[in-house]
DNA sequence: TGCTCATATGAACAGTTCTTCAGATGAGAG
DNA sequence: CTCTCATCTGAAGAACTGTTCATATGAGCA
């Protein structure tokens, strides 16, 4: 695991820090969830839904998407069960499904929103 | 743009969530968060700086990860004001930079933990 | 039954991202 | 001044992700 190339400074607080870090299982799962929420567009259709259900068409009209690129996006998104679907007749509604997506979205856009007026840079340049 | 492909099924809703979409510089600001938090080593880094500065040698010792990765992922990192750096002597010691971020972060742990005990299936395996 | 429409899927290609390796930078010790 | 050590950087290859095009599924309608 280490002992060949890894110095360490503060044992102690490695020691610390190392026992505090949640497990890997927990690291990916997180990772995850953010990975799905990285996504312009992917970002769009879940604002879109925050108000309530809406049928892939819909969806791809608000986002300005190709509806493959919706139904692919909302496939993944139904893997991980953020999002549900509610089928009537040929159409498919779908609803934002997981609370805690939810909330990350609201606190990302609310700061995201804020933050601009902090940092007017930005990436792009260094 | 659109016109072409694109139909409409509740135009009403269509219009109003378009109202209230983001612009995209704010979803691409937010996708690119959250895309910094979607990566499971970044996270850990990310983890291990919540209780406050370390080096980048105990950094490395802390994530199980090359130094060389480090370095990389930290630079990632400030770049985008998420951590920062203090340099003292041949040693550069990083904290957490972005309050916000740290609250993703802490919102995000304490639920996908939560979560894991309602969701034992999950992507992957246990 | 056979046609059309809404959505879903698969495969492939393009663009991006992560890791590693080799070497650069710059501070401190002798 | 020179050597070592901690960190940083650039380049390159591998792996992943997102989009598109073509086609499949399956519901409703005539």
């Amino acid at each position: 695991m280490d002992g060949c190339t890894v110095r360490v400074v503060d044992a102690d607080r490695v020691i610390a820090v190392s026992e505090r870090m949640p497990s890997a299982a927990d690291l990916t799962d997180t990772a995850d969830v953010f990975g799905l929420l990285s996504d312009p567009n992917r970002l769009r259709l879940l604002v879109a839904l925050l108000d309530g259900e809406l049928c892939v068409c819909d969806l791809a009209a608000v986002t300005g998407q190709s509806e493959s690129a919706v139904s692919h996006a909302l496939r993944l998104l139904r893997a991980h069960r953020i999002v549900a679907a509610r089928r009537s007749g040929r159409m498919a509604y779908y609803r934002l499904e997981d609370p805690h997506v939810r909330m990350l979205l609201d606190l990302a856009l609310a700061h995201t929103e804020h933050t601009e007026a902090i940092h007017p840079e930005r990436e792009g340049a260094t």
